[in-house]
DNA sequence: GTGGTCTAGACCACA
DNA sequence: GTGGTCTAGACCACC
């Protein structure tokens, strides 16, 4: 796994770490239990401040995607299924508003939107199998 | 119109707002020439300094959604559609992906994001018609 | 790079500072990724409010002129491409109207005024392709 | 000569009145010696607030575009001439600065500028004759 | 009455 | 150190 960060973007470098790393456990490329480098490590081949990593590894852990065992490093974390089924509806969509109203601003037709989603989905190798 | 602000929410109070405003544009709760509540009387509304709502208001009025009248008060504007197709898809895309990786951790299947999706743009009042 | 402001002038010193800057960034003297001074810094030399400068930084970002680097400063931005061209003769014309109207009235013929124009444009360190 | 004010324009209503009449006057629809509509007759067909209107004639006579008359009505005044060439030149320069700053940002090739003066210049009618 | 600008000074997030 | 947010309160332009 390689990240790169970019210094000419306006988002926060640890958060530009963390959606990278998000992402790739979405697609699958970092699996469960999966070893990331030390903060040390991934520092120096960011060339970045320490603070910076750690303060990234920190938000994902408080999100659940990460889970950090001291001494032997920091892991990829078991997929939660904690959530009930409306529950996780509810977050989705409610996380869906403000891009969704981004697209009526941005002129797109009802059907425009749906295809763009569709091909970003195919573009991401989608791999979940429908729980239902 | 009613709009409220949460004290205890990371996101600054001026962006809440503006999010709402957008949202209720977006929704055709406000609809184009419509008046927005001047400044003084918004900052009354919500019990934040006049200055916090002006911030909002210039926000939205940058991203072309509101036109100002000095002496008259500040209004709905017309949805913008002077961007190319590309850099119009590539906003979208950006605010879209974020989603798309909870989607993924949340172990939604593809086709139920699409549902999701199809279902959420439904119930907003789209009003915008195909443009290409 | 020097400033100034006219505290005579009835331009709002926010945005003689933005024009003095984009004229800097039109010229070529101030170069993508160039860093600007800081806020506090600013505000010294100009002897202005450290508010007053962040909204002239701030007014620029929102035009695409400059990407702020939260904790790293603020640099020059590319120039953007992402209008259609119509929106862009419109948005150019808009600008331009009121300057030849002030032409006519001080007797300037018609070729009088190409030349100008094209005098003042070699002054410029062009650095645009035509796109189309 | 009628006119006509937008209510849905950021501009001010008097700076919108006062364009109107000095492109009126650079076209030739408005001659030397012609008499304007007086204050409260125009506020009558705007429907506008007379200050607003009074406002307008003021600016433009501070231009020396119009001369009051007290007790008869306002009158188009005559061309000055009273600016040498050096110094009309100069007054003309320093107000392209403004668009010219925004054409490069807009990604205008040079020649594609001078194309479009060239053609405004044509919608223009231009009536004036080389002085020189 | 409306919005727009400016100042002074505080506190927070980021590196 | 950097930029970002918020407040309080003043003054001006426009209608």
């Amino acid at each position: 796994m390689r990240f790169h960060i970019s210094t000419t973007s306006r988002l926060p470098i640890y958060q530009q770490l963390a959606q990278q790393i998000r992402e790739a456990i979405a697609r699958g490329e970092l699996l469960p239990e999966a070893c990331l480098p030390s903060v040390r490590q991934m520092s120096q081949d960011l060339v970045v401040n320490p603070n910076t990593v750690a303060r990234a590894y920190t938000e994902l852990e408080r999100e659940g995607l990460l889970v950090s065992r001291p001494g032997r490093g920091i892991y990829v974390a078991q997929p939660r299924n904690d959530l009930t089924p409306a529950a996780r509806d509810r977050r989705l969509i409610e996380k869906m508003n403000p891009w969704l109203t981004e697209a009526v601003h941005l002129g797109y037709a009802a059907d425009e939107v749906l295809r763009l989603v569709a091909e970003r989905v195919r573009e991401f190798q989608w791999q979940n199998e429908k729980v239902a």
